[in-house]
DNA sequence: TGTACATCAGTGAACGCGCGTTCACTGATGTAC
DNA sequence: TGTACATCAGTGAACGCGCGTTCACTGATGTAC
């Protein structure tokens, strides 16, 4: 009762201190948070326990260990993305559908270097995990249909993505890499803008 | 004297084995294998060492610190890469030479997943090392060559790379690490050969 | 409505680990005279 | 050709660190009767 005063906690009912009410969300967010400021070598599963005013020990309850917690945190991520492809398509002109989504991933990229590295580094995550896979997919998904023209994906048996769609998106990848690892730096600002409207060519489109 | 006699080394000249005779090579070669056999997060400066058969103190005399020995590092795989894009290049018909230069570079990120991934992030190595720069510059300059079909890159002041070159270079960068990270895995095999057949689309040949 | 009890979700101390780096040192080498 | 000496390139012990994980434990909650 006497600890944690100053630690925000998100609780369902009262102040009772010894359960926290919400631990597994919280600690996602905290390692959100480290990823932000500190980067992927920051980041520590001590440090989230720390953050969120519990014992080194509690979130093994949650998530058995370190990549359990990345993993989440990664698949909360593509969510995220998901999101703001998705409010990207809706907003654009049909003619001028995938450019936007590309900006909206370059954006994305650019706001969350950390949360998008540790997204696709295999090392630090649990990959067979069914939600990451989902998360993945579904973000993927957006992308395809920006990218083809479809209303909305057809809901048959699990395709083969076509070799244009992989192109567009591995364009985007690579330019959204390459701009974080400040491979592009020394070229102009407008040079990722440039290289987004030139997706269309390749989506065949 | 009676130490480290089954640790192969480098020698100039004879036997006596309180000078290694050539540390920093050797310390580079040992890096490379490390990341090699136990991948980036398996890298330490401390192992190194120990498989050059030197104390843990020896490398600072040589790099400074442990991104000094990893930058160094990055510098002779971008110098590999460089060496495989021309070689790719020149074995090419006139009409193949980006597929080439294309299909070389995927390569050597399969071949060498965790040096690729060293070469580009930043958190680990000094970037604004002239040697690493230079190293980079020049594997970009090939790609370039094979994407504008120049001979040999007319050697006039420093220019900005043109938005299709960049764009090209991206969706092969972005197919690299894909694969690398496993997100084409349900693909088919021949999907980034495909991939990379569409180069030329954008590149503009 | 009250009580017994199982289960859940925490504690906090302790473990062993390998790491990067510092330190005072010393052996080997090469150069000036 | 011989010697003194500066410099270079190592040693190895020690430092403090933060980490992930384990352990026996305990407080709070919810359910069966």
């Amino acid at each position: 009762m006497k600890k944690n005063l100053n630690t925000v906690k998100i609780q369902a009912v009262a102040d009772s201190t010894y359960h926290h009410g919400d631990l597994r969300v919280a600690l996602v967010s905290a390692a959100e948070a480290i990823l932000a400021e500190r980067g992927v070598t920051g980041f520590s599963l001590r440090e989230a326990a720390r953050r969120t005013g519990v014992s080194p020990a509690a979130p093994s309850h949650h998530f058995g260990d370190s990549r359990g917690l990345l993993t989440a945190v990664a698949a909360k991520g593509f969510r995220k993305l998901t999101d703001q492809l998705n409010s990207a398509l809706q907003k654009a002109t049909k003619r001028a559908r995938l450019e936007a989504v590309g900006e909206a991933y370059l954006e994305f990229a650019k706001r969350n270097p950390a949360l998008f590295t540790i997204m696709w580094t295999r090392d630090l995550l649990d990959q067979s995990d069914p939600d990451y896979l989902a998360a993945g997919r579904a973000a993927f998904n957006v992308l395809e249909r920006a990218a083809t023209g479809e209303e909305i994906r057809v809901a048959t048996a699990p395709h083969r993505p076509s070799s244009s769609v992989v192109a567009a998106w591995a364009m985007l990848h690579g330019l959204a890499r390459l701009t974080l690892d400040g491979a592009l730096d020394n070229a102009g600002p407008e040079l990722a803008s440039e290289v987004i409207e030139l997706m269309p060519k390749i989506a065949g489109r």
